[in-house]
DNA sequence: GTAAATTTCAAACAAATGTTTAATTTCTAA
DNA sequence: TTAGAAATTAAACATTTGTTTGAAATTTAC
């Protein structure tokens, strides 16, 4: 039942249930919550079936867990981001880009910097999105409500002058762009016929930073 | 087992089909494939379970046949589109959002046009794009192989001067937006607490278009 | 070292799913 | 009208799923 511990010798106990979340980020990346079971989360993480349910108490705690324990990092370094970028700018309302760049290179730099598949965490983070509703809805007040106000309340900053439904519609097209391109590399490497590439995330979250701020700011302009 | 027969009469028999594709379609959308049962199916179109398998053989068959019936319409709007711009063009290169509109107005139409929710042929589209990989890649090949190639000559037509890979990537951004401004709806309606709402399809396909076109543009200019 | 708590395990449970079978009903055509 | 084809149905089958149980193994604390 302890929860916060973190130990540099971890127990055999932590052992199983890291071992656990680890499997479950696998399979939740490429199946999706549906497409994950508890058994082959059990036997990729070679323990029993059982002691999934003794560490969680059930599949969806399990996978909500895992993708507390990826997604919260990622959206405590935006905030971050968002204050450097305030203190840089003296008083200023930020430029656009800058407020992209704290949505978006903080999953660039843990996708670059988790030393499994790379694209399991994109994949994660983008099929957080795709998933039915009902789990989808616990998703986002659990984890994006706060961050969406905060964005939302630096973008209104950044352009006063705009309208209010703007920058709501145009987030949203960022936001999917985003989460779009994490999620659907496979078609990029296909119709590229393998041209593109992936692998190098910095090259992809500054082509995503360009296509985003000047889908937004356009979209404003009406 | 006959298949291509269209009657203003439909016998008892097509009927049950019909009925059991349009659950099929409400169901795929609403869950995804691994969401979907065929006895929900069924249920839904008052009829009995073994019917759909009488009909279509396997669960996979009957909503590859559903998406069939959704999307070869879409696709074929889509390259009708293409053809009237050429012609207007009278042989010079397209513009960029003549391209885009190609892309996405079809679909805003066919979502304009349905009767039944609105929201329900938005999320069958691009609820086609974040499904499981094994299903993704029958559909990609079976629907949009070609169509990508189509659109990517004329994208390289209307920018020679571009790197093959920026186009690629761009175009990959773009359809990402769109797929994902479509499927993710819910999200807008939640930031923006209920004041956006996607019930005019062409005001949605307009502001899409501005922000995709523009993006693509930007990308290209490194 | 030993007793208590924690953790792991094999086995079983109950519910749900895609598929098949075989009988019944409905439609079609001569 | 009637025999044969087509379509529908109820029932059963074989898997698979999340979950629970109770015993065994391991760790912890004194």
């Amino acid at each position: 039942m302890s929860s916060s511990k973190v130990s540099l010798n971890p127990t055999r106990s932590e052992n199983t249930r890291n071992r656990l979340i680890r499997s479950a980020e696998h399979l939740f990346a490429n199946r999706g919550f549906g497409g994950l079971t508890i058994r082959e989360v059990a036997r990729r993480s070679e323990t029993n079936l059982a002691s999934a349910h003794y560490h969680f108490g059930s599949k969806e705690a399990m996978v909500l867990e895992m993708l507390s324990s990826r997604i919260k990092p990622i959206n405590q370094k935006r905030l971050h981001y968002l204050q450097n970028a305030r203190k840089d700018s003296g008083g200023k309302p930020l430029k656009t880009i800058e407020i992209f760049k704290a949505l978006i290179v903080p999953i660039g730099e843990e996708i670059s910097k988790s030393s499994h598949s790379r694209k399991t965490l994109a994949l994660l983070v983008a099929r957080s999105f795709t998933e039915p509703e009902s789990f989808i809805q616990k998703m986002h007040s659990r984890f994006f409500g706060e961050l969406c106000e905060t964005f939302i309340l630096e973008l209104r900053k950044a352009h006063p002058q705009a309208k209010e439904l703007d920058i709501y519609w145009n987030l949203h097209f960022a936001i999917s762009s985003m989460l779009g391109a994490l999620a659907q590399h496979r078609r990029l490497h296909d119709f590229s016929g393998g041209r593109c590439d992936d692998d190098n995330a910095e090259d992809m979250i500054h082509r995503l930073l360009i296509f985003v701020t000047n889908g937004f700011e356009a979209g404003l302009k009406t």
